[in-house]
DNA sequence: CTTGCACCTCACGTCAACGTCAGGTTTTAG
DNA sequence: CTAAAACCTGACGTTGACGTGAGGTGCAAG
């Protein structure tokens, strides 16, 4: 599969998947003319990509975690990084859900005013 | 209470309580001789701009519902916009929670793995 | 009075994850 | 064979929330 299916596929731009690769979260392999080719498999690949990034982990760190996710397989050092992101996500979640509460008592206390005009 | 203390006590840099001031989220009386001049209620203040801030909302979504969270008064404009906020939270709290869900999973077959050994 | 810390205002630097443009090559449709 | 997509490699631009000096002022202590 050539970039521009996959970008179209997995929803992301051709310029991020290049960007990818140049950080090496993401391999390819080259036609005879340069271009890249990917596997079908790289659609999973991109789209766990996208997860960790929406969670918050930096490429830095995704390149980091990317082969123990994929296969399985982690030295204890990896394993601590899970954990202390996984920690860090469990964090980011506490905040984002208080502030939820948050709006939704705003939310809520002008409806009721609205309603009573 | 002056930047600095303020700064300390909610746990903001001074250039970051300088720069809400800027953008209109954070105000201040002066000295006679310039200096910032804090009242009491500005903890709270910067204690919600942070939240906010880490909802993910942008300064400028923030200076404009600042009023109405402060307040509990809003234009239906400002309610459409809580909401939408509030949804784009919930979203987002459910991508942390496929992740760390994600993370969970590996976290758990590499512990097994190492227990296996 | 002067030392020294806290504060002031510019104003440029940073960092990540791409967007975008330039200038050239490869592949595909007809 | 040719035109048009689609692709390639640089390389500079963008955005938000500050960091980080530079160069100068305010204020409490000894």
């Amino acid at each position: 599969m050539r970039i521009g299916q996959l970008a179209r596929r997995s929803g992301v731009s051709v310029r991020a998947l290049r960007y990818y690769e140049e950080q090496r979260l993401l391999e390819s392999t080259r036609t005879t003319g340069g271009q890249r080719d990917y596997p079908d498999e790289a659609m999973e690949r991109v789209q766990l990509i996208q997860d960790l990034f929406a969670a918050g982990l930096s490429s830095r760190t995704v390149v980091e975690l990317l082969p123990c996710v994929s296969t399985g397989v982690a030295t204890p050092d990896m394993l601590d990084q899970l954990i202390v992101e996984r920690d860090r996500i469990a964090a980011r979640i506490q905040d984002l859900t208080r502030a939820k509460t948050k709006l939704g008592h705003v939310i809520e206390n002008v409806s009721a005013a609205n309603v009573g005009r």
